[in-house]
DNA sequence: TCAAAAGTGTTTCTGGTACACCCATGC
DNA sequence: GCATGGGTGTACCAGAAACACTTTTGA
């Protein structure tokens, strides 16, 4: 039995404005689901690794590459309308919402939605966009997945509301600062925000060199 | 592009003689790698979730329903020999041994092997046993994984066997029974072991009900 | 001087870790 | 009575959680 085998892609990236997540749609130019908003992705059509297709067709969709790329998982598609076997490949992803902002001739075909807000998709399109994110969360206790998705300059507001958003939980700022500050990964800046009409916040950046020499030392209590 | 698809079984047991996670393996009958010791599996032939197909082939290679049964990843086989294209997924499951043993004059075709000592396997089944254990073992954080792979009625000195042949880590056992005794859902019973030429232990076992009552309230924090 | 957001410390509590000896049984 | 593995308690420390006011800037 064989199957056409699909990527799709979660890709996630966190409106500072809104201070929500957002995941990417595109509108579907073809059949099956045709002018829906869904997932973007494609089939696999190279002999090579899935995680190498995805990273392709974003290329292609987007025109950047993306920070961060993790197999969510493999779906069978249950339902095949189509009368061909169809499996697909989910893959979640960051990018920087600076770093590509769907073309505004474009809107229709790319968009930006609020994770809190998405349409109901096709296909099993909304169980993954689900599946990814509890994978997103997960990965976020171990990794340093914020800072694909803030600017390389950021207060630690910023980072706080992030975090607020990805767990959907308020979190107490004097706690949330002091953990911050024992990270050694996260460094200070001598530099503070400008033009704002309230006092300035201090800005901070990830530093990678020293992320990795923690990230080596680190380790997780069993049970 | 056209694919077949496999899915490739890592099924865990826990040796109590030995204190040994093991893993099934079976002799493959047919090439590539004929002869050779892998994991158990087989193609996608039905239009159905992989998880179903995994625990069918399961129950044909055993006789006996796993209990546990997740998926860890799918994977494009990079070097397709046969001139197929092949992708294949990956579950993980959990089978008491005591419900399993091989045949004796089986013992060729399929056989539990120390996860401390397993032969080099063909195609990527070493990578994907690893990428499974990581799997099972992030699980134990927070599901009753023991509790498949131990008799009904376990003493706790058995339990922590368990988990430090899980995470390759001596425990303390105080700290472990003061932090066993503090799970709503492992229950004390009034019996003791028989028949043996020391302090008899107490016997223990998992009640479902009092877990799924700990499930609901059970939140992690964030970062 | 006001509005708006940034920033700051202390106390309490909980859970993790380290550590050494007595207990019940069969032989 | 001895060998074998089962079973117990306490003190210390570190990290999480709760909690309210002062600071800096632009308008």
């Amino acid at each position: 039995m064989l199957f056409k085998i699909a990527v799709d892609c979660i890709i996630f990236t966190y409106d500072q404005q809104a201070h929500q997540l957002q995941v990417l749609l595109i509108r579907r130019e073809n059949a099956p689901a045709q002018g829906e908003w869904a997932l973007p992705g494609g089939f696999v059509d190279q002999l090579e690794d899935f995680a190498v297709t995805a990273a392709r067709k974003l290329r292609q969709e987007t025109g950047v590459d993306v920070s961060y790329l993790e197999q969510v998982q493999a779906y069978a598609l249950t339902d095949p309308t189509a009368g061909q076997r169809l499996a697909s490949v989910a893959y979640y992803a960051l990018l920087d919402v600076a770093h590509y902002a769907p073309a505004a001739d474009r809107t229709h075909y790319a968009q930006w939605v609020d994770l809190a807000q998405l349409p109901v998709l096709p296909f099993d399109h909304g169980q993954k966009v689900q599946d990814a994110w509890r994978r997103l969360q997960e990965a976020a206790r171990h990794r340093p997945v914020p800072f694909h998705l803030l600017p390389r300059k950021f207060p630690l507001n910023h980072l706080q509301k992030f975090y607020e958003a990805l767990y959907q939980v308020p979190l107490d700022n004097r706690n949330f600062r002091k953990w911050v500050k024992g990270l050694p990964y996260v460094e200070a800046l001598a530099e503070v925000e400008q033009g704002v009409s309230h006092r300035p916040s201090q800005l901070y950046q990830f530093n990678t060199a020293a992320y990795s020499a923690y990230e080596q030392i680190t380790q997780r209590t069993p049970y």
